[in-house]
Order: structure tokens, then C-alpha cells, then sequence
RNA sequence: UCCUCAGUAGCUCAGUUGGUUAGAGCAUCUGACUGUUAAUCAGAGGGUCACUGGUUCGAGUCCAGUCUGAGGAGCCA
């Protein structure tokens, strides 16, 4: 007797031969269609009982929800849905499901809304759009680390819990160890983080950039791939409390060979789930276009999910700078017309996700880098240009969801490093190991943040960034 | 944090100018049927109208506040 999963068995199995399965029931049609699934796949496994082999009493507690075991052998499928299906020697129920209590849970047989499976994220992964979205999930995150391993990157865990929160990357959480009931303070009247566990203030980390440049700075190409906090009070679509963060940085690597990574690192990833999560994707596409059956024509999407990736993977990012995207943006009938809320009018003005948008969706059609940004609204590590007013600082658009990437080559002369932090009061003194890099044999060297889970909504096309990770955690959200 | 919208059965929603006993579909239960694919057919049960207060003879409906959710904006990945 073979026990496989139910991805194997469909696809591998032969018939004549036993499989034991243990799964959960999707359906149980007419006392005699079991419809399993373990996770492995989307399809359910269809199991056949004979109902005059079992007493009504049992077959009752064969329900949606509860967990089986069953034995049988793989035959061809009389019915259609299906090609093969398991003829059942034995069965028997691990885990009952009380059916009135399923009634109330989203695992009830009819359609759900994702607010209403957000509330139950603990069995949401059991429906067939969480199942997909998580099985690209897990296979993206393989992908990830799959192209940084074969391009000879070195995977660097960064800490979690840290000492500096300077990079302007957003607000941080405090640790503490502190009795928040008695807060120790100073004469000054601030809390005394002396008396913290770490003996000083400790956050945990917006970022593990500056921590990977010093690792790039020895082992030449490295990735970090983990968890990132923001507290941010951001509600939107596409921002999350915690979230995973990838981000890749190169010793001897100018902007251009970063948008070279960026562009390469996301074609594979996306390429990788084409080839290998053609079913889920498949299902997902279905549902985007049952879903939008509902809109007018004018507000569907012109390609279906698969040839949105498909187009993504065959075609260039048209890289931009900021100074023509200016330019296109000033001239640009929107601009003319008085129709963005944020007009604009000249060169330095920090670009709105409605000019963003405008560019990727409706201007290029296609992916875009924006590049060569105004120094005074990118962050103070990014290198400056010879031109003194802008800086290397890359970021990625995507249609749906804006910036995808952000990224820059880092300023690695000492002297401009020091004169921009003392400009925009940089504490020298915290980050003196980031300096000390620039001391030590310096060198030009890249690198950008890519959001996990922006990356895993535009695959999967899932519109809420809060439906493509488990439990997320946003503002007033810490459940489960 | 700001703007807009919403909260009525387990779910999705309807509920007229404020007026009798708050409705429908799905789900659930009971029965029938038995090669079904969200099975089908017949019947039944199911409600703190988000919460607190107010206006009124009378509030699901009007007003104020609170909470929660969604969409958009800002911040960003």
C-alpha cells in the first residue's frame, strides 16, 4: 500500500494499484462522492463508497471538514470532473467536523468573501484560493532563494532586533524588557534605556540593508530573505506591519548592474511559478475573470493573470529617469487637463502614486525603473551624482501595486558619506561600523529591498496584500 | 493619520415618507433520490438589526458618539 499525497497520487498513480490517503473532506455528494484534499494540490481527490456497506449512522459523520483515512484502488473515472479516482476498500474518520459548527466557519460548502476568510485566517488555507496562494507562496520563496544561490549570492541573516533605525526606512517598534508599568526615567525625564535589557533603546529591525553592505563588503554578493517591522499606521492594500523582506546587495556593482539583478532576479521568480504552479495560477486567473465578469468592460484588466506574467517575463523594464519622467509627466494630457490632484510643475517635486500609476498603466503599458532621483527626497546612503543634485536611487514600478523595488548604489566615498549625514543629523556615533566600511577598502557596491509579499500579490493577482501572507499583522489587526 | 462608504439570520444582501408578527438566496437540519461535480427536489428551524446614548406616542430606519471592516490618500517594500 503506497501512502502518497494526492498531488502525487493524481499525477503519478497507477491504476489497478492501493493508495492510502488521509485528507480532508471538500464534498460528500449523493452518500457516495468523497471529495478530498490534502494541500498538496488544488485538485481534490474524488473517493467512490458503496453507501450499502455502511450504516447511515456512520455515514453522517462523514462530513465537510472532518478528517479521513482511506484505503482503496486507483481506477479510471466513470464521471467527468475527474480521470482518475479511488474506489474505497476502507474508510475511516481521524477528526469529526460538527456540522452545525461548520455552518458557522468559512469552511461551509458556498461562497465566502476574503474580509469574511480574513476573520477566520486559521481555516482559510483550506479554501482553494488560499491553497493556491499559499502553495505560490511557498514555491516563490524556493525561487527566490534558488536564483540567488545559482548567481553565487551567500545568504546573510541579518538581526532582527536592533540598535538603529536611521535609514529614514519608517517608524520603528521598541523591545523592551522594561516594566511598562514602572517606566525607569532619567533627570531629564526621558525613559532610561540603560536599564533595559540591552542597555540601550532596541527596535526591531525597518531594514537589513546596512548590515548586509558590511557583509557585502567581505563575502561580495549576499541576499538577506526575512521578516521586516514597520509601525507604520499605513491601511492600504499594500502595506503590512510585518512583512518579508528580500534584499540582495553587490560589492563592485554600479545602479546599472542593480537594475541589470532586479530586473533578472524578478523574470526568474516569475518564470519559476509559470513553470512550475501552472494549476494554481490557472485557478486564480479563472477567479480574477469570474470576478470581474461583474465590472464593466472598461475596468478589466486587458491580460488575464497568466499573460500579465508572461508579458512581464518576455518584455524589458523601460528604465526612466526622473528628470524624463518629469518631463513625460508635464506633458502628459492628465498633467495639461488639471486631472491629477497633484499637478505637476517642476523638476524635484516627490512623485504621487497617481503619477506613478499614470507612467506604469497607462503611459509605458509595462514594468518601470525610475532611476537618478533628487538627492534632497531619497535617503542619505544613496550615492550621489556628479551632477550634485541627484542620487543613484532605482525603484521598480509595477501595474496594481506601485513600487515593487527600491534600491540605489551606495554611496561609498567617505568624505560625502560623513558631510550628508552630518547635513541631515545622522548619528555618527551609532552607525561609526557603517563608516568604518568606507575607511577599509571602499568600494562602489548596490543593492535594493524587495517586498516579498507584493511580489507574491502580483503573481497570485490578489488585490489585498493582507491575502497573501498567513496571519498578517496590520494596525489594530493581532489576531490569531 | 486624513477622506469616502458600510455594519440586519452562519454567509451575501433587501427592508419604501419613522408605523402591525423584520424578508430572500445560499448554508444547516429532516425526508426523498442515488454516477455525483457548489448534485437535485420537498419541508423545517434560525434575528441582542455593531455598541452606547438621544429625538419620538412609536426607531432596523432620524441625530450624536464609539467600535469594527472596506476602498482611496500619505508613508513605503
Amino acid at each position: 500500500m503506497n501512502k502518497l499525497n494526492i498531488s502525487q497520487i493524481i499525477s503519478d498513480g497507477r491504476l489497478s494499484q492501493e493508495y492510502e490517503v488521509n485528507a480532508w473532506v471538500k464534498a460528500f455528494r449523493n452518500d457516495r462522492f468523497l471529495a478530498l484534499n490534502d494541500g498538496s494540490c488544488l485538485a481534490n481527490l474524488q473517493c467512490v463508497i458503496n453507501p450499502d456497506d455502511y450504516n447511515s449512522e456512520f455515514l453522517k459523520k462523514v462530513s465537510i471538514g472532518c478528517s479521513v483515512n482511506v484505503k482503496g484502488t486507483l481506477v479510471e473515472s466513470q464521471g467527468k470532473g475527474q480521470t482518475v479516482e479511488i474506489e474505497v476498500e476502507s474508510i475511516s474518520v481521524l477528526g469529526h467536523a460538527n456540522s452545525d459548527d461548520v455552518r458557522k466557519t468559512i469552511l461551509s460548502p458556498k461562497k465566502h468573501s476574503l474580509e469574511k476568510l480574513r476573520e477566520q485566517a486559521h481555516l482559510r488555507v483550506r479554501t482553494n484560493t488560499f491553497g493556491a496562494v499559499m502553495r505560490l507562496r511557498s514555491k516563490l520563496s524556493f525561487a527566490v532563494h534558488e536564483y540567488f544561490q545559482k548567481n553565487n549570492f551567500q545568504y546573510v541573516t541579518t538581526p532582527i532586533i536592533t540598535n538603529s533605525d536611521a535609514e529614514g526606512a519608517g517608524e520603528a517598534f521598541t523591545v523592551t524588557n522594561l516594566d511598562l508599568k514602572a517606566i525607569p526615567k532619567t533627570t531629564a525625564g526621558e525613559v532610561d534605556f540603560k536599564k533595559d535589557f540591552f542597555g540601550k533603546q532596541a527596535n526591531l529591525t525597518v531594514s537589513g540593508q546596512l548590515e548586509a553592505e558590511t557583509y557585502a563588503l567581505g563575502l561580495g554578493k549576499v541576499y538577506t530573505f526575512g521578516p521586516t517591522f514597520r509601525a507604520e499606521n499605513s491601511n492600504t492594500t499594500r502595506h503590512l506591519s510585518e512583512f518579508w523582506m528580500i534584499e540582495p546587495e553587490v560589492a563592485f556593482c554600479d545602479l546599472e548592474g542593480n537594475m541589470d539583478l532586479a530586473q533578472d532576479f524578478i523574470t526568474y521568480v516569475i518564470n519559476y511559478a509559470l513553470k512550475n504552479c501552472r494549476e494554481d495560477l490557472q485557478f486564480l486567473e479563472d477567479r480574477l475573470i469570474k470576478e470581474e465578469s461583474a465590472l464593466p468592460k472598461q475596468q478589466r484588466s486587458e491580460l488575464s493573470l497568466i499573460e500579465k506574467l508572461e508579458f512581464v517575463v518576455n518584455n524589458q523594464f523601460k528604465r526612466v529617469s526622473y528628470t524624463e519622467a518629469i518631463d513625460i509627466l508635464k506633458n502628459s494630457k492628465p498633467n495639461k487637463k488639471k486631472k491629477f490632484e497633484f499637478p505637476i510643475h517642476e523638476w524635484g517635486a516627490d512623485l504621487q502614486s497617481e503619477h506613478e500609476r499614470f507612467l506604469v498603466e497607462k503611459h509605458f503599458k509595462c514594468p518601470v525603473i525610475l532611476y537618478d532621483y533628487p538627492a534632497n527626497i531619497k535617503a542619505f546612503y544613496m550615492r550621489l551624482n556628479e551632477d550634485q543634485k541627484t542620487v543613484r536611487a532605482m525603484d521598480v514600478l509595477f501595474p496594481g501595486i506601485g513600487e515593487i523595488v527600491g534600491g540605489s548604489q551606495r554611496e561609498e566615498r567617505l568624505d560625502v558619506l560623513v558631510e550628508k549625514m552630518d547635513k541631515l543629523s545622522i548619528s555618527k556615533e551609532e552607525l561609526w561600523w557603517y563608516i568604518d566600511t568606507r575607511k577599509f577598502g571602499t568600494c562602489e557596491h548596490s543593492g535594493f529591498g524587495l517586498g516579498f509579499e507584493r511580489l507574491v500579490q502580483f503573481v497570485t493577482g490578489m488585490n489585498n496584500i493582507r491575502d497573501v501572507i498567513p496571519y498578517p499583522r496590520t494596525p489594530k489587526n493581532l489576531d490569531f
